[in-house]
DNA sequence: AGTGAATCTTGATGCAGGTCAATATCCCGT
DNA sequence: ACGGGATATTGACCTGCATCAAGATTCACT
């Protein structure tokens, strides 16, 4: 658990740690806050959400266990977003100081830290290329293909923790157009979907319209070329 | 410049890291390439770009001095983005063990990794955020405010690397509608503009266009409001 | 089981921004 | 200073998704 750490250490560190629990929908922190402590999600999953003064909302990250939220704080003074449990939340609070302390002292945490890091990173950036270049019909697939877990089973019902408006909070769509896309991918026969579930009936097809494979045929929007 | 090392360490890291320079457009490495190495900016700008099969690009992030691009691999097998030089560039290249290796020896460097690697989550957060939400003209604000730099004078000319196709690549619009948007700017004596840089000649009417700040009057797209 | 509130679905309509197209301007080499 | 390719601007039009508006389902209480 702590590699490379004497016992002592090992100690000063659990004394450290704010081990606590959250039921849904309740809130840890609020965009704007400041900054005190980070977390690290333990178990259960969170989303994180930037809003605009007039009420637009966007969800930034589905936080999954093994996860760090606010250190995007270790330099700044506020938090940047909202942090909402969308389960039942087990996550470890600690301040900026004593976690620059154990990271000092612990090199394999640090690593540890830096892996997490760079995947929320690569995430974060997946984001980013499908609010960015993708249509309404391709940001559903890829959210759908996101739903499936590693190491599952291919084609078990799929819990879904989202509701319709956070679907679209974390796609840059409206409920609306999120509940028609869906309606036509179960009319197409690519997912089932019932309550709080979804089953993915036709993975290749999802597949081929998140990444346009092969088909350029009908490309939503227009495609740039590259220079010279 | 690293903190915390006997010289023979120092030593040892210089050995490992390799020192390359880039001219502008030059290709450091593409998406979907076996991630040998990872890179640290020493000076210059670049862009890493996703794009889709039929030629849509997106940019996923703009690279300055310090940032560490190719850590998102560090679990991965391949790029996920490819980094094109925006002008001459130092970096030095490291392979993904050496740089184990070296966290591991050295607590500061990790340290200083995770507060870099932290500070380019929150940019890319903050991406998202204006990627999912906003408007045309709240992108284009967004954008010229972050090109403001920290420590430098108000409103002098600033330089402006990217042409209009790479800033709607990055803003997830057209080059038209960048283009039609930095006129109309430019009609209403927000911004100055002239070949390769930009003025700021009304930062508050930008900032408070950006982020929508009081005035709730005519938001472009409907504002969700919050649960229960 | 019944009632109300939240969520989801579906339809009709509108508009922001994408698409297509035609100049205009810049840049660079000769 | 001339010519040609890249980049930027501007206009006219169109479409994908937002918006507005009803219902339909589901869920949580009592």
């Amino acid at each position: 658990m702590y590699p490379g750490l004497t016992k002592e250490q090992v100690c000063q560190i659990r004394e450290r740690l704010i081990r606590e629990m959250y039921e849904p929908h309740e809130v840890l922190f609020r965009e704007g806050d400041p900054a005190a402590f980070l977390f690290a999600l333990r178990s259960g999953q969170l989303k994180l959400t930037s809003s605009m003064p007039d009420g637009r909302q966007q969800i930034v990250r589905i936080a999954v266990a093994g996860q760090l939220l606010g250190i995007e704080t270790f330099k700044g003074q506020r938090y940047p977003f909202s942090a909402e449990a969308l389960t039942d939340v087990v996550a470890c609070k600690i301040s900026h100081d004593d976690l620059r302390q154990i990271l000092e002292a612990s090199p394999a945490i640090a690593l540890r830290v830096i892996e997490t890091l760079s995947q929320e990173l690569d995430q974060a950036e997946s984001l980013i290329r499908d609010l960015g270049l993708k249509t309404a019909p391709e940001k559903v697939s890829s959210f759908l293909l996101s739903l499936i877990p590693q190491r599952g089973d291919p084609s078990a019902e799929l819990p879904l923790r989202l509701s319709r408006r956070e679907i679209a909070e974390m796609l840059g769509l409206t409920e609306e157009t999120v509940s028609r896309v869906m309606a036509d991918f179960a009319r197409k026969k690519i997912i089932g979907s019932g309550k709080g579930y979804i089953r993915i009936l036709d993975r290749k097809w999802l597949e081929e319209t998140n990444g346009v494979k092969n088909k350029a045929s009908s490309a939503g929007r227009r495609a740039l070329s590259g220079h010279s």
